[in-house]
DNA sequence: CTGAAAGCGCTTACAG
DNA sequence: CTGAAAGCGCTTACAG
């Protein structure tokens, strides 16, 4: 793809070089009509566009549309922004000439004047390991970007080793005023990240978060719906022991899940339960699998809170001469592709995680516009029965 | 966090306000030991980085640290960025006061006089479950990040539907001047995002790609030499009759195994082998393993090109009454934490990802200083036997 | 080694 | 509805 050059642009139009490059650089002293022709011709070479994408020659400015219009910088802008205060007719000439030019904002020009860097901020403080084996992470994004690339705004995505070192990153996105906003997951009990956010003033959306104030809103749905559906599901089948193999306890929704794990297990007749903590992680699933099956109320039924700990404790039960799901029942909190591909295949909890993450980014752009924090509840999981359930063996 | 004042500082340094406020906001007039004084004072409550942070008063500027050290704004800028031209004693103060004012650069303010955004990009066209179903995304992610973070290089981040709405990004991303250079994965056979990088001159790293020309360099790793050692693996253990289910072949690494599969197995002696395209899912890797297992010279190993449809086909032949690896082995290509909960855990291909995407970091960040493409082999993956993979049934 | 000034490409009061 | 100008916070020649 060789440049457009002025020349070529004169050759389409069927003009002189002097002539094309009036137009192109200005626009002063040439008849309308044959404005007209030129930017046609330069349009249908891609000349403007070219210019401005290729980072070679000059780019196309405001003051390039303002000066082929007639029109100052500051009309142009409006009528670029699509702000009341300039003619229809001056309006659609700004915006017909900027396209035919192949003008395009720049972003860094913006940002500095306008305090805004339409770009949000996502880290994730989590081993790769576990973000790579845990679907919730992509799907996520893929719903707040649905929301996001609607208007143009970007999103500064990293993840990092810990907590701390994701504090320090909003810190210096925040500084450097290269974000309007930050998106959080993963809450914790007496998370740090909340008072940091408060202190900084970073417009943000907390997931799993209850109840926005200050500059930080909420994004959440309920533990408690998925862990009863899940109880109910076993209790109906017939178990009257059931097993959790649990996520960190720091994080705020295992907390909740297993809070609501006993209170429902306790009201709903289960006579025995037991959650055991883990790091998320498939060995310690896998040995918190052994240590439940070796209680005396050996659990008929076993619950994991994520799916790589659910199928390393399958395949451990199955290791040991057990039949899934005659000799033992098995849940994943949490669905994925992983659950469905196992043999047998997990029933699961699931929940719409894709609509999780359009609600927080709409969230997030609203609370930017709007200084206002909100809260959001969404709806909770639901499990989904597939071959790992059954009655217990008599 | 209430917000830290002037009279703070002044109480905390115990001059008057009138003092702190001079010294805060230029410095002329005040001796040298009370400046330092109220400085520290400052620092200690974090003054200036409450400020420069918050969003709310004043932004501490490089014309702020000028007038402060009494010199020219030229000077502070050589000093805050380490350029020669600027004597020690001057570079030390100036650091110094930066610090203790809290002074951070703003991002657009440098990419608009600089010309350089110091963001990369990273667009991935895969629907969400197979990114979220895939670690190598996640490890890539956190190799590039590992190397973008020393250099203070931020990654903008977006999954899209399609290869066209992935260079409709960066078209977007390329003319608003959002980045300095872009991250490419999945090459395919024919790219037409090469043609249209080079076009748009962005600078670029494509992995796969097997040499850099023009704005694009290349990482890679050769196929053949995993292809090799899993054939050889199979082979040694005394198979004859291989069966693989494939990738879509429009990826440049997958219509290159499969040309290595038949190759060498041709080479190596195994009579019977064929390679199955699949979309990449649960649900034709199934299908294809069936179609597979009913040909007339039936496999006894099957080779598959993710963890996902090896878990499927590992799944499809246990329904069928198979047992893995007495009458079936299973290799995956991409070896996951899936992989290795399976039961049995299955032999797979295995690469160093993150080193990979270290690589292309480096190599981009190469390009966009120097100008020019590289090309950068990286290690080929290697095969970790596991439980799937064991001798023919006799 | 240092200063004064122009410029990056926008937005936004301020006048008319 | 429109124009002229200042300003956002840096970098970078250009003089000395």
């Amino acid at each position: 793809m060789a440049r457009v050059t002025v020349a070529d642009v004169a050759d389409e139009a069927g003009v002189s070089r002097v002539t094309a490059s009036k137009v192109l650089r200005g626009g002063e002293g040439v008849s309308p009509s044959t404005t007209q022709r030129v930017l046609d011709a330069a349009a249908a070479l891609g000349y403007g566009r070219e210019q401005s994408a290729s980072g070679e020659g000059k780019r196309v400015t405001i003051a390039d549309i303002a000066s082929a219009v007639g029109l100052s910088k500051g009309s142009v802008s409006f009528a670029l922004n699509g702000q009341a205060g300039i003619s229809p007719e001056n309006r659609e000439k700004i915006l017909e000439t900027a396209r035919q030019l192949g003008w395009r904002p720049h972003s860094a020009a913006r940002a500095l004047s306008s305090s805004q860097s339409k770009a949000i901020g996502l880290v994730l403080a989590r081993d790769v390991d576990t973000l790579g084996s845990e679907p919730y992470f992509m799907r996520l994004i893929a719903g707040i970007e649905a929301v996001l690339s609607k208007e143009s705004i970007v999103m500064l995505f990293q993840t990092v080793p810990s907590i701390e070192a994701e504090m320090a990153v909003y810190d210096d996105w925040w500084s450097e005023r290269r974000i309007d906003g930050l998106l959080l997951n993963d809450l914790r009990v007496d998370d740090p990240r909340l008072p940091y956010l408060q202190g900084l003033g970073i417009p943000s959306v907390f997931a799993g978060l209850r109840e926005g104030s200050g500059t930080v809103s909420a994004v959440f749905h309920e533990e408690a719906p998925g862990v009863e559906e899940t109880v109910l599901h076993l209790r109906d089948l017939g178990h009257r022991s059931i097993g959790r193999v649990a996520g960190p306890a720091e994080f705020a929704h295992i907390a909740e899940r297993g809070q609501a794990f006993a209170r429902l297990c306790s009201e709903l007749g289960i006579e025995h339960y037991e959650s055991i903590e883990t790091d998320y992680s498939m060995e310690q699933g896998a040995e918190a699998t052994r240590y439940l099956l070796a209680r005396p109320e050996r659990p008929t039924a076993l619950v994991y809170d994520n799916d790589i700990m659910a199928l390393a404790g399958l395949r451990e039960a199955q290791a040991t001469g057990l039949s899934i799901p005659q000799d033992l029942s098995i849940v994943a909190w949490d669905d994925s592709l992983f659950c469905q591909a196992s043999s047998p295949s997990l029933t699961a909890v699931a929940r719409d995680i894709r609509a999780f993450g359009e609600q927080a980014a709409t969230s997030l752009l609203d609370l930017i516009r709007s200084g206002a924090p909100d809260t959001v509840r969404e709806p909770p999981g639901r499990i989904v029965a597939r071959d790992s359930t059954a009655p217990p063996p008599s």
